[in-house]
DNA sequence: ATGGTAGCGCTGCTA
């Protein structure tokens, strides 16, 4: 099963490349962020017509979180489990079932600058995912969170440490939030496979920093032990990130072999 | 060069 990732910037303006790219790579589930929709404007019928379902929780303008799905999409339900009525929550948290797998799509607040009560904010919303997590999933389930993280995991995530130091994305704080999903039991499978620094899935759209190589990788799959051991390949496809009008983000996607059969 | 671009929506905010 594929299971692909990518922060979209706006699926109004990013639909034909969307379309295009699941033409060519063909994923079974889409996690996708930044709609940037309204509910009443997402593109079901789009979607139907390349043979996926599709769940959508947004709020138009900003944020916005989906799942496209050919291998079943049940149980949608849209943010955490902790939340009343009464909350306003932002759309920043869809999960699905799919073909087995509990999928979820996440779209991490930015945090803006170190210190600042977004910043708070963030590390607050992945602590929150980190206890919606322990209070309603099993470790020892098959189960992925993909998305956007806004963090980079360590220093090979990024193009320049050194000149990253103190802003937001590498700040210590924000890297020991997503340890803490580690702790649980989630296991970043990009990085798993390949080792290597240098692979980044976000490059600004100035200065040209993607010709520049200026990157850093923040857009992750994070997948339990029991469906990363049967993770194969995973690839972050800068290609589209190239061309005429693309988002600021490169997709990712992520292969798991069939769980080997009884007898 | 404390710069730069893109999207939303219409003025400035968010990233």
């Amino acid at each position: 099963m594929r299971i692909a990732t990518w922060n979209v910037n706006s699926l109004k303006a990013r639909l034909p490349r969307v379309e295009e790219w699941l033409g060519y790579a063909r994923p079974d589930v889409l996690c996708i962020q930044e709609t940037k929709l309204a509910d009443a404007a997402f593109p079901s019928m789009a979607f139907a017509a390349l043979g996926y379902e599709a769940a959508h929780c947004g709020q138009g303008q900003w944020n916005g979180v989906a799942i496209l799905s050919r291998v079943g999409l049940d149980d949608v339900v849209a943010g955490f489990s902790d939340q009343d009525e009464e909350e306003t929550v932002e759309a920043r948290l869809l999960w699905a079932t799919c073909g087995g797998v509990r999928v979820a799509s996440v779209y991490v607040p930015n945090g803006r600058s170190v210190g600042s009560e977004h910043y708070e904010a963030k590390l607050e919303w992945l602590d929150r995912l980190r206890r919606h997590l322990v209070s309603t999933c099993r470790n020892d389930s098959e189960l992925v969170v993909c998305g956007d993280f806004n963090v980079a995991p360590d220093d090979r995530d990024v193009w320049d440490a050194t000149k990253l130091h103190g802003g937001t994305h590498v700040s210590p704080p924000e890297r020991a939030a997503l340890a803490a999903l580690g702790e649980w039991g989630l296991v970043d499978v990009f990085r798993r496979l390949y080792p290597d620094p240098g692979l980044y899935s976000w490059w600004d759209y100035r200065a040209g920093d993607f010709h520049q190589g200026r990157g850093l990788r923040i857009d992750l799959a994070l997948a339990t032990e029991a469906l990363a051991d049967r993770a194969s390949y995973a690839l972050i496809d800068r290609f589209a990130r190239k061309g005429k009008g693309p988002s600021d983000h490169a997709p990712l996607l992520c292969d798991f072999d069939d769980p080997a059969v009884g007898h």
